[in-house]
RNA sequence: CGGGGCGUAGCGUAGUCCGGUAGCGCGCCUGCUUUGGGAGCAGGAGGUCGCCGGUUCGAAUCCGGCCGCCCCGACCA
């Protein structure tokens, strides 16, 4: 860095930028262990409001949280053809316990399809036992080859969803049920907008049917697949013998669907939403939304400042216990550091709202309000304090996701495209590029070796163009789907 | 695992070519003065120069080996 003070700018190198916001916003560390990673305090508080909104919304979906065990022998994972094939090259195994050798090696789970749909099996006999809806929280390990900070570690949180039903029908509507839940998340507590729609064969998951996703656009116009649900079909049921005895007498295999969003999302919410100063935190998941700072210059100033800013937050959590909104207030009453620093750090932090109170506030019984998105200032009564901050953090939570949806649609293509314009987009600026295609796994292949880029979903009809693509991208070929393309984290 | 680069204080680095007292900025500690957008002054703490070996009177510097990290590829939430 030039200035040591000064963040490394998007434009100059995002992925520089995106290293020093989380390192010096505080949200993760480097571990001793390559590929890992030490989630902070300012990171993890942002993980648990993530987990307590899902949380709430899986419930309310009907699901219920259960836990798995970390260990699985190693032979549950080859009873899924695909499955292994799939994660195998990335499964870190236990061969040795207690000073000896183990009889049958345990893989640390990489996801736990196979001992969950175990489990199910001996639990399910009837269709009256279905469905079955779970929901686990846990940490996966897969042995990456080059990691990044919450987009790809070694080891990683997430929530891991798998259900098993009488019907494909149901297990599909589930499927939907659960992708539409993380759209909601995404959009209304991330203010990050999603495309939706299903992976084509090569992007599925190993073991699934069909991989349905949600892809987002980073600052960098880059894709980020910000989480899945998979339709599994009877894939695993079939594997693991989970059967069920149907209403009319015949032994049926159960439909399966799992689902799974990740600490990933705090990196999404770092490239969505950063800026050259540092994080900006929608408020719905900030873990303090207003931060109070208090002005003085003579110790008699102080004393008066930090008692009226006291009182500020006293009227605040007053305020609170008869609203809704829950605010989440910080006071820094650090002293020898100035003002100036204190804007700077909690910038940089991303804290939606600050508080400037000063002797000359304090006269007029008001504050000075600053929104950490737009840093607008403004004078507010301190009397609806609580009103205006409410109303302002609602505001601005819809303000981000307008404008990080306005970002995408201004680096998205639609319309005819050469294969060349194309290139040369991948190779520039980036892009989401929606574009025909024929349909076949070379044609695919072909893109990805010429422009690393990749078809992120087919997207569901309200992202399709208003006019159907005829060619393929790359063949020229009659177009089966539209297809979104792009470059992938 | 293939190609490229780099390991010097908590962080960022100079010094390495050409061997001779290990320096600077940020941060940290103490004191005083400061405090409406990154404070100033004074004093101070902190280093087996990645590790092991060799050459030499003498190695951060030269030589050999090893380890680790970063970037680019193949793999991926």
């Amino acid at each position: 860095m030039a200035d040591d003070k000064k963040l490394t700018p998007r434009a100059e190198d995002f992925s520089a930028w995106y290293n020093e916001v989380v390192l010096r916003a505080e949200l993760a560390d480097y571990s001793p262990v390559r590929g890992c990673m030490v989630i902070r305090p300012e990171g993890y508080g942002i993980w648990e409001r993530m987990q307590r909104a899902l949380d709430d919304m899986f419930k309310a979906t009907g699901h219920r949280n259960a836990y798995f065990p970390l260990f699985i022998p190693e032979s549950f994972l080859q009873k899924e053809a695909e499955h292994v094939e799939g994660f195998a090259p990335e499964v870190a195994v236990v061969t040795h316990g207690g000073g000896r050798k183990l009889e049958e090696p345990l893989v640390i789970r990489p996801t736990s399809e196979t001992i969950i749909y175990a489990m199910f099996a001996k639990w399910v006999q009837s269709y009256r036992d279905l469905p079955l809806l779970y929901n686990q929280w846990a940490n996966v390990v897969r042995w990456e080859m080059r990691t990044r900070l919450f987009l790809r570690t070694m080891e990683f949180l997430w929530q891991e969803g798998h259900t098993a039903h009488a019907t494909h029908e149901e297990a599909k509507e589930e499927t939907l049920r659960m992708l539409g839940v993380y759209r909601d998340f995404m959009e209304g507590w991330m203010a990050m907008p999603v495309v939706t729609g299903r992976k084509s064969d090569s992007e599925r998951f190993a073991g699934a049917l069909r991989t349905y996703s949600c892809e987002a656009m980073m600052q960098d116009n880059r894709a980020l697949q910000a989480g899945t649900s998979h339709d599994l079909g009877q894939n695993f049921s079939r594997a693991f013998d989970l059967k069920f005895q149907s209403e009319e007498g015949t032994e049926e295999y159960a439909w399966n669907t799992s689902w799974g969003v990740s600490t990933r999302l705090i990196g999404a919410l770092v490239m969505t939403h950063g800026d050259d100063i540092g994080l900006r935190t929608p408020p719905l998941l900030a873990p303090t939304e207003l931060v109070i700072v208090p002005i003085y210059r003579k110790d008699e100033e102080r004393d008066r400042v930090l008692q009226a800013a006291r009182g500020i937050v006293d009227r605040l959590a007053e305020w609170d216990r008869r609203n809704p909104a829950r605010l989440r207030v910080h006071l820094d009453a650090r002293e020898g550091i100035k003002p100036g620093a204190k804007y700077y750090e909690w910038e940089l932090r991303g804290v939606p709202l600050r508080l400037e109170v000063g002797p000359r506030d304090l006269e007029q019984n008001q504050g000075v309000l600053v929104r950490r998105d737009t840093r607008e200032k403004r004078a507010v009564s301190l009397d609806s304090l609580g009103e205006e901050v409410a109303e302002v953090l609602q505001l601005m939570q819809a303000d981000m996701l307008e404008a990080a949806r306005e970002r995408r649609e201004a680096n998205s293509v639609r319309g005819p495209i050469s294969y060349d314009q194309f290139r040369e987009l991948m190779a520039g600026a980036g892009a989401f590029v929606y574009a025909g295609w024929c349909g076949s796994a070379a044609c695919e292949a072909e893109v990805k070796a010429e422009t690393k880029a990749t078809i992120r979903c087919l997207p569901d009809e309200e992202f399709r163009s208003a006019e159907t693509p005829t060619h393929c991208l790359r063949c020229g070929g009659p177009s089966t789907d539209e297809a979104l393309w792009a470059r992938a984290y």
